[in-house]
DNA sequence: AACGGTTCTGAAATGCATTTCAAGAGTGAT
DNA sequence: ATCACTCTTGAAATGCATTTCAGAACCGTT
């Protein structure tokens, strides 16, 4: 029934290779349907006979055809996965970030046996997405680091295709998104800047990315009467294009006695550019991050930054796609945010 | 035959949803058989019904089921790319390398409309993985990053599974392995310290790991009788263990004059156990990081490190696991690696 | 011994696309 | 008008597992 794969590390493909049900019913003598009972563990098979199943199948490495039984049953329990590698392609990856999202979300999957389709961001106009589910290739889908795509998504919302979204929270979205809080994060760093007596703040960040737009409201909120808040933006954002920026700035400018910085990276570019410019953390300045990426504890010096918890967001992510698959509502989140103070 | 999705992002699930085949036949006033070939491209139909069939199709969103489509074929058209997420979710993760190779693993897989079903690594005994193939779930598997999990990636040779892995590339062992050319990457890190005239090297990594050990074996190679050569290793080679283990060492050693290290994140660990004991580079040694991180060039001083091509790297893995796949067999091959000169 | 009630098992229908093979339609030649 | 061909098209078989429904086997009752 088998052909022997051969040492070379490449097996004979003959016609009929592989076992089906058909095989291990007919080997163990029963019917297909109680093979399928045994394997899908029903209840209503004797002790005996699902011993027999299971060990005749085990025996012949007999594995259920999952293209069979995906065709036959509604769920696919498939998620994809739809990830910006592009923009990090080109210039490389700047955060680890959305690595460790994947990761969370990959685990949470993982528990409960799903399946994970990863992709790369398409160009598309949302099409593809509706394909796949019609092509019952997945259930449903998880975006992640998508920047602006609010109109495909809107679009795939009224379509209801199942997903989620991670990023900025906004209410009036007709989809679920799942994403840090971000107006908390930047209270916390405009408190923690109030404790150190700080009064002359400054924001690095692109408002743009509405995620970006609301820390920098959390820290407008936070200044309130009590601080000066000045804002320091590039197109990229990258730490070469933070760098200058700041040194730039610096040049014709007093310096700030607070940075918030959108990024960890954008962080230890202000602090090389400051500290070029004789301005020593937390001396003369205080300074917080964003992400807590894992170098950021060993920078010298040591950066106190806002933490995401990226292995809940991605339990989260999955919890709420689940709900929609399951034919449910899911509505958005978001997730507690963590100062964690260092040195800086 | 399709219902309409309501307003809240949510299908009714009627039992005849879906469109199939059958139904755009009846549709168009051909047979199924007219249907297959016009969306498989077939040139047996005609101009007239093509475009016909492919309105019918097109109106009604219809998209071929996938998993009737693959029961019928011998290929899945799906490869399986394990990574382990495990050693980086506790601890982090430390370089965003990996997650460059699975950017370009996807890329790659992509172009050939190839899918990718991302998995962590299981403990598992490689059961597992013959039963996917055996579910015609995947045609074949992409490892990256294994440590040291050759026992059962021998056994899966044995039993004829098409995979590739990345990592140390032993012409021995019975599967195909890509890598970059560590021993190279050693000699280049050596010929660079020669030229800077530097004669007291220091290596820092675990042998442990084929792939370290291989650079190392570089560096001793480029030494030869013109260098004398320390080594620095602890169980973990985190960041915070590299600088730990450097402090200590420094405290009853004399420092060396230049400094390979296994990562790029060793070497930041080193430039700042190094500077605390006053030495600054490139003023008083050399040093050579791997990987180059982005990071890398953003650090002060900007690191002189050894760049393995990711992008290539994915592309190649996967041309080899095609070529296993296709029957054929795939030797293993070392990809070039290149000294990037800064600072250090 | 006969009946009602449980348990367990199997035959057949179902989900959907691809492929083989044969037949139909159309063209040109004789 | 007929034969030989080439193009197109369709009926039916195939790949494999799940589910429904009916039947078999067995139990305890009366």
């Amino acid at each position: 029934m088998v052909d022997q794969p051969d040492q070379n590390g490449r097996a004979k493909r003959s016609r009929s290779m592989s076992v089906s049900m058909a095989d291990i019913a007919r080997l163990a003598n029963v019917s297909k349907p109680t093979v399928s009972r045994v394997l899908n563990g029903s209840p209503l098979v004797t002790e005996a006979t699902r011993k027999h199943v299971l060990a005749v199948a085990s025996e012949h490495g007999y594995a259920v055809n999952r293209n069979a039984q995906k065709l036959r049953q509604t769920r696919t329990d498939t998620v994809q996965v739809v990830l910006d590698f592009a923009s990090h392609r080109g210039g490389r990856i700047a955060d680890p970030f959305i690595f460790e999202l994947l990761a969370g979300v990959a685990e949470a999957l993982s528990v409960r046996n799903v399946d994970l389709l990863l992709s790369s961001a398409r160009k598309g106009d949302g099409r593809s997405y509706q394909d796949q589910i019609a092509a019952r290739v997945v259930d449903g889908f998880i975006f992640l680091g998508q920047g602006e795509r609010d109109p495909m998504l809107r679009k795939l919302a009224k379509l209801g295709v199942p997903f989620v979204v991670w990023g900025a929270v906004d209410p009036d979205e007709p989809y679920c998104a799942v994403g840090s809080d971000n107006l908390l994060g930047g209270e916390l760093a405009g408190r923690y800047f109030l404790k150190q007596g700080r009064r002359r703040w400054m924001f690095i960040g692109n408002d743009a990315h509405a995620e970006i737009r609301m820390r920098h409201d959390g820290l407008t909120k936070a200044a309130g009467d009590a601080a000066t808040l000045t804002t320091l933006t590039s197109e990229e954002m990258s730490y070469v294009s933070t760098y200058r920026a700041l040194k730039d700035h610096l040049a014709d400018h007093p310096a700030p006695d607070a940075i918030f910085a959108f990024s960890d990276t954008a962080a230890m570019a202000a602090i090389t550019a400051m500290r070029e410019a004789g301005h020593i953390a937390p001396r003369d300045y205080s300074l917080v991050g964003y992400n807590n990426i894992p170098f950021a504890a060993d920078f010298t010096p040591a950066i106190t930054t806002i933490e995401q918890e990226t292995h809940l967001a991605g339990a989260i992510l999955v919890e709420k796609l689940m709900q929609l698959i399951d034919g449910g509502r899911a509505n958005s989140t978001t997730l507690p945010t963590r100062l964690i103070v260092r040195e800086t």
